[in-house]
DNA sequence: GTGAAAGCGCTAACAG
DNA sequence: CTGTTAGCGCTTTCAC
């Protein structure tokens, strides 16, 4: 294994600076590319560095400006393709401007999100986005703040969420828009699947839902509220609770993509067709919503852009520590694919 | 917004020791948990920190010691399911193991995938697990080593593959067996959709199924060599090209899932019926195989272990440089599903 | 424009 | 077991 010995520390700016023939105070000016160092010494400075192979301590640096180029992105369910689209999005924005991210996986864990968080304080992160594992303690935001760490919350709100910057999406108008598209349709028997209790978005979905009824003119039935885990297989099984319905409904709204392509795939298995038998809405339009079988009509949030919009959000903030606290919905829009109409009525295939 | 005055820079080790009348290494060693110091003074020191609001100041330790608690893990496709289920088996590992996660993800640009690696090593990252990009020079192992930064290849290997330690699944045996089964099942035309050139994996896939091709006895014929990009549209449109085959195969073995999901989704769209009309088979076993409709018959290389796996290793290589390199091939295993058997003779559901 | 000197917060010898 | 001392590699006044 070709390796350098271990014991050779590279070189540093007080090698370059006796090579080069000047001090180590103009070496920083020329590395950090200060303008007051001379156009001359710098093509010199850096010349003898590429030389030397000297490579950037940036802990050191760190360090001594007490600041740091690494910031946390925290998601809580990278086994859902949203949030993997908004960590995409977020990591390309904070690499372009220069930092380097750090990422935790919470999984869903209060426990592990503590530790994430302060393992990030100790590495002095320049700030993290979250997006709260469920039942976070609703005055998390407000200790993160009081560590002193620039914070943005993604997704899920908490507490007070006005004290705090947020990027999310507007889930009741989502829900409505849906919920109205199916209306449009002519269907008056309208389930909605998705977690019963604990989420903020789950209350909002479901409120997006009941008032596009209310306003219908629908009244709704107990039995319509579908009670299941947000993932593939939840949707598969609410399916069969769905289908076991008197008065079986003739559209369903899923809490979100994954849930209601396990409705998809669950209807194909049993010889049913989305669409024609059973009307199929999902949320989020993660990038295979557009792929499934039948295509999904769902909510387009934006995964990705939120993602952008986080770090944007978050460089803002670091930037500038006392602004006021910014609120960033992401309007969610209607994409009309076949899992919501009928057959040959397909409107959009996006 | 509740914050800290941001001029008070919080309190450190040397309050710590004055607060708690001892001296400034006394403090240290308790907070490395070194057995060097006294249980008494440690709990002593302890309450202290905590009731001070202490917060330990990792770069300084970092800087210090010349290492760092970070470790790189870099990814060239995260639309991709496999590449977040390694990322997240990885992150399990390191996080348990005390280390934290620097996470990139190149999209398949070497231009990226260059400045995240400059990156890591100027951020003095104590190893990394690579997952290069397409057309990665074939020196990048050799030139990161001599960085004398720890580092795990990670999927595809990269040129004299004997010289640096590599996670990987055995793809030659893992086709041969996919076909094989397919070839058992009774099929005589079978294709392959994959990309016709670029990537090691690719070469290895074709070569596993070539095998299984003479094996059989059957002659291949060069147009069931069907190239496509590695993604779900990609299947999508390589359906077309093999539906529109004179003599037109029975069976199709993928790349990967995100291929067979395509052509699954394809199928579905035409009417037509994975295992009745054509048996399908994938590679990876991402965790959305099992849910597809029909359920995919893949081959299982357990994506999230290799993330384990490939973090032990690097793990071991931090910690015992100078060991010689491990290769770590993943022994393919098939699980048969419904996409690639006769309707009703479903074998396992998995 | 450039140099000299003083730390950032921590750890690692080495004495005691 | 604990204290003293000397840096890790960099940035940043402040003189010149």
């Amino acid at each position: 294994m070709t390796k350098k010995t271990p014991t050779s520390h590279g070189p540093t700016i007080h090698d370059i600076a006796k090579a080069a023939g000047v001090s180590k105070s103009t070496v920083s000016l020329v590395l950090t590319r200060s303008p007051l160092a001379k156009p001359s010494t710098a093509a010199k400075v850096l010349e003898v560095a590429k030389s030397l192979g000297y490579v950037y301590n940036r802990s050191a640096a760190n360090l001594r400006q007490r600041n740091s180029n690494v910031v946390g992105v925290i998601v809580n369910d990278l086994v859902n393709p949203f949030f993997v689209e908004l960590l995409i999005g977020a990591e390309r924005v904070l690499q372009q401007s220069g930092y380097i991210t750090l990422m935790a996986h919470t999984a869903e864990s209060l426990a592990t999100q503590e530790k994430v968080l302060a393992s990030m304080r100790e590495q002095n992160a320049a700030g993290v986005i979250l997006s709260p594992a469920f039942d976070s303690p609703s005055d998390l935001p407000e200790r993160i703040q009081e560590w002193g760490l620039p914070l943005v919350v993604a997704v899920r709100s908490l507490g007070d969420n006005s004290r705090y910057d947020f990027v999310g999406s507007d889930n009741v108008t989502g829900m409505r828009l849906a919920t109205q598209h199916l209306i449009a349709q002519g269907h008056r028997r309208i389930a909605f699947i998705g977690r019963k209790a604990g989420s903020v978005v789950s209350e909002e979905r479901r409120s997006g839902y009941a008032s596009a009824l209310a306003e219908g003119g629908i009244t709704p039935r107990p039995e319509w509220l579908i009670d299941a885990p947000v993932s593939l297989s939840g949707g598969q099984t609410a399916l069969d609770t769905l289908l076991a319905l008197p008065d079986r409904p003739t559209a369903v709204v899923c809490y979100n993509d994954l849930v209601a392509m396990g409705v998809l795939n669950e209807l194909g298995r049993k010889g049913l067709q989305a669409g024609r038998d059973l009307a199929v809405v999902g949320f989020d339009n993660i990038a295979s919503a557009a792929h499934s079988n039948p295509p999904l009509t769902t909510m387009d949030v934006t995964p990705e852009r939120q993602g952008e919009i986080a770090s944007r959000v978050l460089l803002d903030r670091i930037g500038r520590p006392d602004d006021a606290p910014r609120r960033h919905l992401i309007a969610p829009q209607l994409i009309v694919r076949a899992s919501s109409v009928g057959v040959g009525i397909l409107v959009r295939t996006g």
